[in-house]
DNA sequence: TCGATGCTTCGGTTACGATCGAACTATGAA
DNA sequence: TTCATAGTTCGATCGTAACCGAAGCATCGA
Protein backbone atom coordinates (compact mmCIF):
# COMPACT_ATOMS: atom_id res chain seq x y z
CA UNK A 1 0.00 0.00 0.00
CA UNK A 2 2.96 2.31 0.47
CA UNK A 3 5.67 3.09 -2.03
CA UNK A 4 9.28 2.12 -1.70
CA UNK A 5 11.20 -0.65 -0.02
CA UNK A 6 9.84 -2.55 2.94
CA UNK A 7 12.04 -1.98 5.93
CA UNK A 8 9.69 -3.82 8.26
CA UNK A 9 10.73 -7.22 6.95
CA UNK A 10 14.42 -6.79 7.65
CA UNK A 11 13.54 -5.04 10.86
CA UNK A 12 11.61 -8.03 12.12
CA UNK A 13 14.31 -10.40 10.88
CA UNK A 14 16.84 -8.60 13.04
CA UNK A 15 14.26 -7.84 15.69
CA UNK A 16 14.12 -11.31 17.19
CA UNK A 17 16.66 -11.68 20.02
CA UNK A 18 17.72 -15.16 19.00
CA UNK A 19 18.34 -14.12 15.40
CA UNK A 20 20.11 -10.95 16.50
CA UNK A 21 22.43 -13.03 18.67
CA UNK A 22 23.25 -15.31 15.76
CA UNK A 23 23.95 -12.37 13.48
CA UNK A 24 26.22 -10.73 16.02
CA UNK A 25 28.05 -14.00 16.42
CA UNK A 26 28.53 -14.14 12.66
CA UNK A 27 29.96 -10.62 12.76
CA UNK A 28 33.15 -12.35 13.88
CA UNK A 29 33.55 -13.22 10.20
CA UNK A 30 33.87 -16.88 11.00
CA UNK A 31 31.47 -19.35 9.44
CA UNK A 32 29.66 -21.20 12.22
CA UNK A 33 27.63 -24.37 12.31
CA UNK A 34 23.97 -24.51 13.25
CA UNK A 35 24.81 -26.14 16.58
CA UNK A 36 27.30 -23.45 17.49
CA UNK A 37 24.82 -20.75 16.58
CA UNK A 38 22.10 -22.44 18.60
CA UNK A 39 24.48 -22.45 21.53
CA UNK A 40 25.33 -18.77 21.36
CA UNK A 41 21.67 -17.89 20.97
CA UNK A 42 20.69 -20.12 23.86
CA UNK A 43 18.03 -22.08 21.98
CA UNK A 44 17.61 -25.65 20.80
CA UNK A 45 18.79 -26.87 17.46
CA UNK A 46 15.30 -27.09 16.00
CA UNK A 47 14.41 -23.47 16.63
CA UNK A 48 17.84 -22.37 15.45
CA UNK A 49 17.27 -24.23 12.22
CA UNK A 50 13.99 -22.44 11.74
CA UNK A 51 15.61 -19.07 12.38
CA UNK A 52 18.49 -19.81 10.06
CA UNK A 53 16.20 -20.71 7.19
CA UNK A 54 14.35 -17.44 7.69
CA UNK A 55 17.58 -15.49 7.68
CA UNK A 56 18.67 -17.26 4.55
CA UNK A 57 15.34 -16.63 2.85
CA UNK A 58 15.93 -12.96 3.59
CA UNK A 59 19.43 -13.33 2.11
CA UNK A 60 21.05 -12.06 5.27
CA UNK A 61 23.14 -15.19 5.60
CA UNK A 62 24.36 -17.92 3.30
CA UNK A 63 25.22 -21.53 4.01
CA UNK A 64 27.86 -23.87 2.72
CA UNK A 65 27.62 -27.63 3.14
CA UNK A 66 30.81 -29.37 4.14
CA UNK A 67 30.53 -33.01 5.04
CA UNK A 68 27.82 -33.36 7.60
CA UNK A 69 28.30 -29.80 8.77
CA UNK A 70 26.53 -26.76 7.50
CA UNK A 71 28.52 -23.58 7.85
CA UNK A 72 26.59 -20.34 8.03
CA UNK A 73 28.06 -16.92 7.34
CA UNK A 74 26.82 -13.42 6.62
CA UNK A 75 25.65 -13.22 3.04
CA UNK A 76 27.99 -10.39 2.03
CA UNK A 77 29.70 -7.20 3.14
CA UNK A 78 26.48 -5.20 2.98
CA UNK A 79 25.00 -7.19 5.81
CA UNK A 80 28.07 -6.57 7.93
CA UNK A 81 27.92 -2.85 7.25
CA UNK A 82 24.24 -2.71 8.12
CA UNK A 83 24.71 -4.62 11.36
CA UNK A 84 27.63 -2.47 12.42
CA UNK A 85 25.67 0.71 11.78
CA UNK A 86 22.74 -0.72 13.71
CA UNK A 87 25.06 -1.45 16.62
CA UNK A 88 26.32 2.10 16.54
CA UNK A 89 22.78 3.38 16.58
CA UNK A 90 21.80 1.06 19.41
CA UNK A 91 24.82 1.96 21.49
CA UNK A 92 24.08 5.62 20.92
CA UNK A 93 20.58 5.31 22.36
CA UNK A 94 21.61 3.21 25.31
CA UNK A 95 20.28 -0.08 23.97
CA UNK A 96 22.93 -2.19 25.65
CA UNK A 97 22.54 -5.61 27.11
CA UNK A 98 24.70 -4.92 30.10
CA UNK A 99 26.67 -1.81 30.81
CA UNK A 100 30.17 -2.27 29.37
CA UNK A 101 31.17 -5.83 30.12
CA UNK A 102 34.67 -6.98 30.94
CA UNK A 103 35.75 -7.54 27.34
CA UNK A 104 34.34 -4.21 26.28
CA UNK A 105 37.58 -2.16 26.40
CA UNK A 106 39.33 -4.80 24.29
CA UNK A 107 36.50 -4.66 21.76
CA UNK A 108 36.72 -0.91 21.54
CA UNK A 109 40.44 -1.07 20.97
CA UNK A 110 40.45 -3.54 18.09
CA UNK A 111 37.93 -6.04 16.84
CA UNK A 112 36.83 -7.85 13.74
CA UNK A 113 33.97 -6.27 11.82
CA UNK A 114 32.81 -9.17 9.67
CA UNK A 115 36.05 -9.38 7.66
CA UNK A 116 38.01 -6.22 8.39
CA UNK A 117 39.46 -4.34 11.33
CA UNK A 118 37.30 -2.10 13.51
CA UNK A 119 37.61 -0.18 16.75
CA UNK A 120 40.28 2.36 17.60
CA UNK A 121 42.87 0.59 15.46
CA UNK A 122 40.51 0.35 12.50
CA UNK A 123 39.73 4.06 12.60
CA UNK A 124 43.38 4.98 13.04
CA UNK A 125 44.23 2.79 10.05
CA UNK A 126 41.87 4.65 7.76
CA UNK A 127 42.92 8.02 9.14
CA UNK A 128 46.54 7.24 8.45
CA UNK A 129 45.90 5.95 4.94
CA UNK A 130 44.05 9.14 4.10
CA UNK A 131 46.62 11.42 5.74
CA UNK A 132 49.48 9.67 3.95
CA UNK A 133 47.55 9.94 0.68
CA UNK A 134 47.51 6.22 0.18
CA UNK A 135 43.77 6.45 -0.28
CA UNK A 136 41.95 9.39 -1.78
CA UNK A 137 38.40 10.31 -2.61
CA UNK A 138 35.36 11.87 -1.06
CA UNK A 139 32.18 10.42 0.21
CA UNK A 140 32.08 6.72 -0.50
CA UNK A 141 34.16 6.86 -3.64
CA UNK A 142 37.48 5.91 -2.09
CA UNK A 143 40.32 4.61 -4.21
CA UNK A 144 43.99 3.77 -3.91
CA UNK A 145 46.39 6.39 -5.22
CA UNK A 146 49.43 5.51 -7.30
CA UNK A 147 51.62 5.74 -4.23
CA UNK A 148 49.05 3.66 -2.41
CA UNK A 149 49.27 0.88 -4.93
CA UNK A 150 53.05 0.81 -4.51
CA UNK A 151 52.80 0.72 -0.75
CA UNK A 152 50.33 -2.15 -0.79
CA UNK A 153 52.41 -4.10 -3.28
CA UNK A 154 55.43 -3.60 -1.02
CA UNK A 155 53.42 -5.08 1.83
CA UNK A 156 52.85 -8.15 -0.29
CA UNK A 157 49.20 -7.53 -1.06
CA UNK A 158 48.11 -8.85 -4.45
CA UNK A 159 46.13 -5.93 -5.82
CA UNK A 160 45.19 -7.63 -9.05
CA UNK A 161 43.38 -10.29 -7.07
CA UNK A 162 41.49 -7.62 -5.15
CA UNK A 163 40.41 -5.64 -8.18
CA UNK A 164 39.37 -8.72 -10.10
CA UNK A 165 36.27 -9.25 -8.00
CA UNK A 166 33.14 -7.15 -8.32
CA UNK A 167 33.47 -6.11 -4.68
CA UNK A 168 34.69 -2.56 -4.03
CA UNK A 169 38.33 -2.44 -2.96
CA UNK A 170 37.96 0.46 -0.56
CA UNK A 171 34.86 1.48 1.27
CA UNK A 172 33.98 3.01 4.59
CA UNK A 173 32.17 1.34 7.45
CA UNK A 174 30.78 3.29 10.36
CA UNK A 175 32.41 2.15 13.59
CA UNK A 176 29.94 1.73 16.43
CA UNK A 177 32.40 2.36 19.24
CA UNK A 178 34.32 5.22 17.66
CA UNK A 179 31.39 6.77 15.80
CA UNK A 180 33.70 7.34 12.83
CA UNK A 181 34.52 5.40 9.72
CA UNK A 182 37.06 2.66 9.34
CA UNK A 183 38.24 0.85 6.22
CA UNK A 184 36.15 -1.98 4.79
CA UNK A 185 36.12 -3.55 1.36
CA UNK A 186 38.50 -6.12 -0.02
CA UNK A 187 41.50 -3.98 0.94
CA UNK A 188 40.30 -3.77 4.51
CA UNK A 189 39.93 -7.51 4.50
CA UNK A 190 43.39 -8.01 3.03
CA UNK A 191 45.03 -5.75 5.60
CA UNK A 192 43.42 -7.56 8.51
CA UNK A 193 44.63 -10.82 6.99
CA UNK A 194 48.11 -9.34 6.78
CA UNK A 195 48.14 -8.40 10.45
CA UNK A 196 47.04 -11.85 11.49
CA UNK A 197 49.35 -13.68 9.07
CA UNK A 198 52.39 -11.79 10.25
CA UNK A 199 51.51 -12.49 13.84
CA UNK A 200 51.12 -8.80 14.65
CA UNK A 201 47.69 -9.47 16.03
CA UNK A 202 45.81 -12.46 17.38
CA UNK A 203 42.09 -13.14 17.53
CA UNK A 204 40.61 -13.78 20.94
CA UNK A 205 38.86 -17.13 20.66
CA UNK A 206 35.11 -16.90 20.86
CA UNK A 207 35.00 -13.14 20.57
CA UNK A 208 35.29 -10.38 18.02
CA UNK A 209 38.22 -8.91 19.94
CA UNK A 210 41.65 -8.65 18.30
CA UNK A 211 44.74 -8.37 20.48
CA UNK A 212 47.83 -6.71 19.02
CA UNK A 213 51.18 -8.02 20.17
CA UNK A 214 53.91 -5.67 21.36
CA UNK A 215 55.77 -6.01 18.12
CA UNK A 216 52.50 -5.74 16.21
CA UNK A 217 51.71 -2.40 17.76
CA UNK A 218 55.16 -1.13 16.86
CA UNK A 219 54.90 -2.27 13.26
CA UNK A 220 51.39 -0.88 13.00
CA UNK A 221 52.49 2.52 14.27
CA UNK A 222 55.48 2.50 11.92
CA UNK A 223 53.50 1.55 8.80
CA UNK A 224 50.44 3.64 9.51
CA UNK A 225 51.57 6.78 11.33
CA UNK A 226 49.25 9.59 12.28
CA UNK A 227 50.15 13.23 11.57
CA UNK A 228 49.28 14.41 15.10
CA UNK B 1 24.47 -12.50 28.23
CA UNK B 2 26.20 -11.16 25.14
CA UNK B 3 28.52 -8.21 24.87
CA UNK B 4 27.85 -5.06 22.95
CA UNK B 5 24.80 -3.12 21.89
CA UNK B 6 21.41 -4.72 21.47
CA UNK B 7 20.31 -4.48 17.89
CA UNK B 8 17.24 -6.65 18.46
CA UNK B 9 15.38 -3.86 20.23
CA UNK B 10 15.65 -1.36 17.38
CA UNK B 11 15.07 -4.16 14.96
CA UNK B 12 11.76 -5.06 16.52
CA UNK B 13 10.83 -1.39 16.81
CA UNK B 14 11.25 -1.01 13.07
CA UNK B 15 10.06 -4.55 12.43
CA UNK B 16 6.40 -3.89 12.98
CA UNK B 17 4.67 -2.92 9.71
CA UNK B 18 2.56 -0.21 11.29
CA UNK B 19 5.56 1.42 12.94
CA UNK B 20 7.63 1.07 9.79
CA UNK B 21 4.89 2.84 7.84
CA UNK B 22 4.84 5.68 10.32
CA UNK B 23 8.60 6.04 10.23
CA UNK B 24 8.66 6.10 6.43
CA UNK B 25 5.94 8.73 6.50
CA UNK B 26 8.08 10.79 8.86
CA UNK B 27 10.99 10.50 6.43
CA UNK B 28 9.22 13.28 4.55
CA UNK B 29 10.73 15.53 7.19
CA UNK B 30 7.33 16.95 8.04
CA UNK B 31 6.03 16.69 11.57
CA UNK B 32 2.77 14.77 11.52
CA UNK B 33 -0.05 14.40 14.01
CA UNK B 34 -1.06 11.11 15.57
CA UNK B 35 -4.25 11.01 13.48
CA UNK B 36 -2.36 11.52 10.24
CA UNK B 37 0.11 8.81 11.15
CA UNK B 38 -2.69 6.45 12.08
CA UNK B 39 -4.18 7.09 8.66
CA UNK B 40 -1.02 6.35 6.72
CA UNK B 41 -0.43 3.22 8.75
CA UNK B 42 -4.01 2.08 8.28
CA UNK B 43 -4.74 1.56 11.97
CA UNK B 44 -6.98 3.19 14.53
CA UNK B 45 -5.92 6.08 16.65
CA UNK B 46 -5.60 3.99 19.79
CA UNK B 47 -3.11 1.54 18.35
CA UNK B 48 -1.21 4.34 16.70
CA UNK B 49 -0.89 6.05 20.03
CA UNK B 50 0.53 2.90 21.54
CA UNK B 51 3.05 2.54 18.72
CA UNK B 52 4.07 6.16 18.94
CA UNK B 53 4.80 5.94 22.64
CA UNK B 54 6.98 2.90 21.99
CA UNK B 55 8.88 4.69 19.26
CA UNK B 56 9.36 7.65 21.54
CA UNK B 57 10.57 5.46 24.38
CA UNK B 58 13.15 4.12 21.95
CA UNK B 59 14.03 7.72 21.07
CA UNK B 60 13.38 7.14 17.42
CA UNK B 61 10.86 9.95 17.31
CA UNK B 62 10.12 13.04 19.35
CA UNK B 63 6.88 14.87 19.93
CA UNK B 64 5.99 18.50 20.26
CA UNK B 65 2.72 19.66 21.73
CA UNK B 66 1.05 22.51 19.96
CA UNK B 67 -2.42 23.38 21.08
CA UNK B 68 -4.49 20.26 21.03
CA UNK B 69 -2.27 18.70 18.38
CA UNK B 70 0.73 16.56 18.97
CA UNK B 71 3.28 16.72 16.22
CA UNK B 72 5.60 13.77 15.83
CA UNK B 73 8.91 13.85 13.97
CA UNK B 74 12.03 11.75 13.68
CA UNK B 75 14.20 12.28 16.73
CA UNK B 76 17.28 13.45 14.83
CA UNK B 77 19.36 13.06 11.68
CA UNK B 78 20.75 9.72 12.82
CA UNK B 79 17.35 8.11 12.61
CA UNK B 80 16.89 9.42 9.09
CA UNK B 81 20.27 8.08 8.04
CA UNK B 82 19.55 4.69 9.53
CA UNK B 83 16.15 4.42 7.88
CA UNK B 84 17.51 5.46 4.51
CA UNK B 85 20.28 2.86 4.71
CA UNK B 86 17.75 0.25 5.74
CA UNK B 87 15.66 1.15 2.69
CA UNK B 88 18.67 0.76 0.48
CA UNK B 89 19.36 -2.62 1.96
CA UNK B 90 15.74 -3.70 1.62
CA UNK B 91 15.51 -2.53 -1.98
CA UNK B 92 18.73 -4.35 -2.74
CA UNK B 93 17.30 -7.68 -1.57
CA UNK B 94 13.95 -7.27 -3.26
CA UNK B 95 12.01 -6.42 -0.13
CA UNK B 96 9.55 -4.15 -1.89
CA UNK B 97 5.91 -3.70 -1.17
CA UNK B 98 4.87 -3.55 -4.79
CA UNK B 99 7.09 -3.54 -7.80
CA UNK B 100 7.86 0.07 -8.69
CA UNK B 101 4.66 1.97 -8.18
CA UNK B 102 3.51 4.91 -10.26
CA UNK B 103 5.27 7.56 -8.20
CA UNK B 104 8.46 5.56 -8.15
CA UNK B 105 10.30 7.30 -11.00
CA UNK B 106 9.58 10.67 -9.43
CA UNK B 107 10.95 9.42 -6.11
CA UNK B 108 14.11 8.15 -7.74
CA UNK B 109 14.64 11.48 -9.46
CA UNK B 110 14.37 13.73 -6.43
CA UNK B 111 12.90 13.27 -3.00
CA UNK B 112 13.21 14.47 0.55
CA UNK B 113 15.36 12.34 2.84
CA UNK B 114 14.21 13.52 6.25
CA UNK B 115 15.51 17.08 5.81
CA UNK B 116 17.78 17.05 2.79
CA UNK B 117 17.67 16.18 -0.90
CA UNK B 118 17.98 12.58 -2.10
CA UNK B 119 17.61 10.65 -5.33
CA UNK B 120 19.37 11.39 -8.60
CA UNK B 121 19.45 15.12 -7.88
CA UNK B 122 20.81 14.59 -4.38
CA UNK B 123 23.65 12.41 -5.61
CA UNK B 124 24.45 14.80 -8.44
CA UNK B 125 24.55 17.64 -5.96
CA UNK B 126 27.19 15.98 -3.84
CA UNK B 127 29.15 14.84 -6.87
CA UNK B 128 29.25 18.37 -8.19
CA UNK B 129 30.25 19.89 -4.86
CA UNK B 130 33.14 17.46 -4.60
CA UNK B 131 34.21 17.89 -8.24
CA UNK B 132 34.14 21.68 -7.91
CA UNK B 133 36.12 21.43 -4.70
CA UNK B 134 33.45 23.14 -2.70
CA UNK B 135 33.58 20.25 -0.28
CA UNK B 136 36.66 18.21 0.52
CA UNK B 137 37.58 15.36 2.76
CA UNK B 138 37.61 11.62 2.83
CA UNK B 139 35.43 9.09 4.47
CA UNK B 140 32.91 10.85 6.64
CA UNK B 141 35.10 13.83 7.47
CA UNK B 142 33.68 16.19 4.87
CA UNK B 143 34.15 19.93 5.21
CA UNK B 144 33.61 23.10 3.22
CA UNK B 145 36.70 24.51 1.56
CA UNK B 146 37.49 28.22 1.56
CA UNK B 147 36.05 28.56 -1.91
CA UNK B 148 33.08 26.55 -0.72
CA UNK B 149 32.37 28.96 2.10
CA UNK B 150 32.40 31.84 -0.38
CA UNK B 151 30.06 30.06 -2.76
CA UNK B 152 27.58 29.26 0.00
CA UNK B 153 27.69 32.82 1.31
CA UNK B 154 27.00 34.06 -2.22
CA UNK B 155 23.95 31.82 -2.32
CA UNK B 156 22.70 33.52 0.81
CA UNK B 157 23.34 30.68 3.21
CA UNK B 158 24.22 31.80 6.73
CA UNK B 159 27.18 29.59 7.53
CA UNK B 160 27.67 30.93 11.04
CA UNK B 161 24.21 29.70 11.91
CA UNK B 162 25.03 26.26 10.55
CA UNK B 163 28.33 25.89 12.36
CA UNK B 164 26.93 27.14 15.63
CA UNK B 165 24.98 23.96 16.26
CA UNK B 166 26.55 20.72 17.40
CA UNK B 167 25.26 18.98 14.28
CA UNK B 168 27.79 18.24 11.56
CA UNK B 169 27.59 20.67 8.64
CA UNK B 170 28.46 18.14 5.95
CA UNK B 171 27.90 14.46 6.07
CA UNK B 172 27.09 11.68 3.69
CA UNK B 173 23.88 9.67 3.53
CA UNK B 174 23.61 6.49 1.50
CA UNK B 175 20.92 6.88 -1.14
CA UNK B 176 18.66 3.84 -1.44
CA UNK B 177 17.72 4.35 -5.06
CA UNK B 178 21.12 5.41 -6.37
CA UNK B 179 23.21 3.23 -4.08
CA UNK B 180 25.62 6.14 -3.65
CA UNK B 181 25.99 8.94 -1.17
CA UNK B 182 24.23 12.25 -1.19
CA UNK B 183 24.76 15.28 1.01
CA UNK B 184 23.16 15.36 4.44
CA UNK B 185 23.94 17.47 7.50
CA UNK B 186 22.90 21.03 8.16
CA UNK B 187 24.33 22.16 4.81
CA UNK B 188 22.25 19.57 2.99
CA UNK B 189 19.22 20.81 4.86
CA UNK B 190 20.01 24.44 4.06
CA UNK B 191 20.44 23.71 0.35
CA UNK B 192 17.11 21.91 0.13
CA UNK B 193 15.52 24.86 1.87
CA UNK B 194 17.15 27.15 -0.67
CA UNK B 195 15.72 25.22 -3.62
CA UNK B 196 12.24 25.30 -2.15
CA UNK B 197 12.41 28.94 -1.08
CA UNK B 198 13.49 30.12 -4.48
CA UNK B 199 10.72 28.14 -6.11
CA UNK B 200 13.14 25.97 -8.06
CA UNK B 201 11.50 22.88 -6.67
CA UNK B 202 8.12 22.01 -5.18
CA UNK B 203 7.18 19.24 -2.81
CA UNK B 204 4.52 16.83 -3.97
CA UNK B 205 1.85 16.91 -1.29
CA UNK B 206 1.56 13.70 0.66
CA UNK B 207 4.75 12.22 -0.70
CA UNK B 208 8.49 12.42 -0.35
CA UNK B 209 8.80 13.34 -4.02
CA UNK B 210 10.28 16.70 -5.02
CA UNK B 211 9.48 18.14 -8.43
CA UNK B 212 11.94 20.59 -9.99
CA UNK B 213 10.51 23.32 -12.17
CA UNK B 214 11.91 24.04 -15.62
CA UNK B 215 13.73 27.08 -14.35
CA UNK B 216 14.80 25.16 -11.26
CA UNK B 217 16.47 22.47 -13.33
CA UNK B 218 18.32 25.13 -15.29
CA UNK B 219 19.54 26.92 -12.18
CA UNK B 220 20.50 23.65 -10.54
CA UNK B 221 22.55 22.60 -13.56
CA UNK B 222 24.20 26.03 -13.70
CA UNK B 223 25.12 26.17 -10.02
CA UNK B 224 26.10 22.53 -9.63
CA UNK B 225 27.62 21.37 -12.90
CA UNK B 226 29.11 17.94 -13.42
CA UNK B 227 32.51 17.48 -15.07
CA UNK B 228 31.26 14.82 -17.48
C1' DT C 1 -20.58 26.11 30.33
C1' DC C 2 -21.10 23.12 26.65
C1' DG C 3 -19.83 20.57 22.81
C1' DA C 4 -16.32 19.16 19.53
C1' DT C 5 -11.86 17.53 18.47
C1' DG C 6 -7.30 15.25 19.47
C1' DC C 7 -5.23 11.94 21.93
C1' DT C 8 -4.35 8.50 25.83
C1' DT C 9 -5.46 4.67 28.85
C1' DC C 10 -7.82 0.45 30.00
C1' DG C 11 -9.60 -4.17 29.13
C1' DG C 12 -10.35 -7.99 26.44
C1' DT C 13 -9.79 -10.56 22.14
C1' DT C 14 -7.10 -12.50 18.68
C1' DA C 15 -3.44 -13.93 15.89
C1' DC C 16 1.09 -14.75 14.93
C1' DG C 17 5.48 -16.56 15.83
C1' DA C 18 8.93 -18.46 18.95
C1' DT C 19 9.74 -22.56 21.21
C1' DC C 20 10.45 -27.48 21.93
C1' DG C 21 9.45 -32.79 21.63
C1' DA C 22 9.42 -36.24 18.48
C1' DA C 23 10.12 -38.24 14.22
C1' DC C 24 12.71 -38.21 9.91
C1' DT C 25 16.90 -37.59 6.58
C1' DA C 26 21.75 -37.41 5.65
C1' DT C 27 26.62 -37.97 6.33
C1' DG C 28 30.48 -40.21 8.45
C1' DA C 29 32.80 -43.74 11.33
C1' DA C 30 33.34 -48.47 13.00
C1' DT D 1 25.49 -53.03 8.49
C1' DT D 2 25.02 -50.50 12.54
C1' DC D 3 25.62 -46.67 15.37
C1' DA D 4 26.49 -41.75 16.19
C1' DT D 5 26.33 -37.04 14.93
C1' DA D 6 24.29 -33.01 12.28
C1' DG D 7 20.44 -31.08 10.74
C1' DT D 8 15.45 -30.50 9.02
C1' DT D 9 10.44 -30.99 9.30
C1' DC D 10 6.12 -31.58 11.70
C1' DG D 11 2.81 -30.73 15.28
C1' DA D 12 1.39 -28.74 19.36
C1' DT D 13 1.86 -25.37 23.03
C1' DC D 14 2.33 -21.08 24.78
C1' DG D 15 3.30 -15.96 25.30
C1' DT D 16 3.39 -11.83 23.71
C1' DA D 17 2.06 -8.03 21.23
C1' DA D 18 -1.00 -5.95 17.90
C1' DC D 19 -5.51 -4.56 17.63
C1' DC D 20 -9.94 -2.30 18.62
C1' DG D 21 -14.15 -0.64 21.64
C1' DA D 22 -15.14 2.16 25.20
C1' DA D 23 -14.17 5.36 28.52
C1' DG D 24 -11.28 9.13 30.24
C1' DC D 25 -8.40 13.66 29.81
C1' DA D 26 -7.06 17.79 27.63
C1' DT D 27 -7.58 21.74 24.65
C1' DC D 28 -10.04 24.85 21.78
C1' DG D 29 -14.16 27.51 20.11
C1' DA D 30 -18.62 29.44 21.08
Amino acid sequence: MKEGPDIAQIGSLIGDPARANMLTALMSGKALTATELAGTAGITLQTASSHLSKLEAGSLISQRKQGRHRYFALADDEVGLLLESLMGFAADRGFTRHRTGPKDPALRKARVCYNHLAGDYGVRLLDSLVAEEVIAGSGDTLALTGAGREKMAALGIDLSALTKSRRPVCRTCLDWSERRSHLAGSLGQALLGLFLDRGWAVREPGSRAVRFTGNGEKEFARLFPLPG
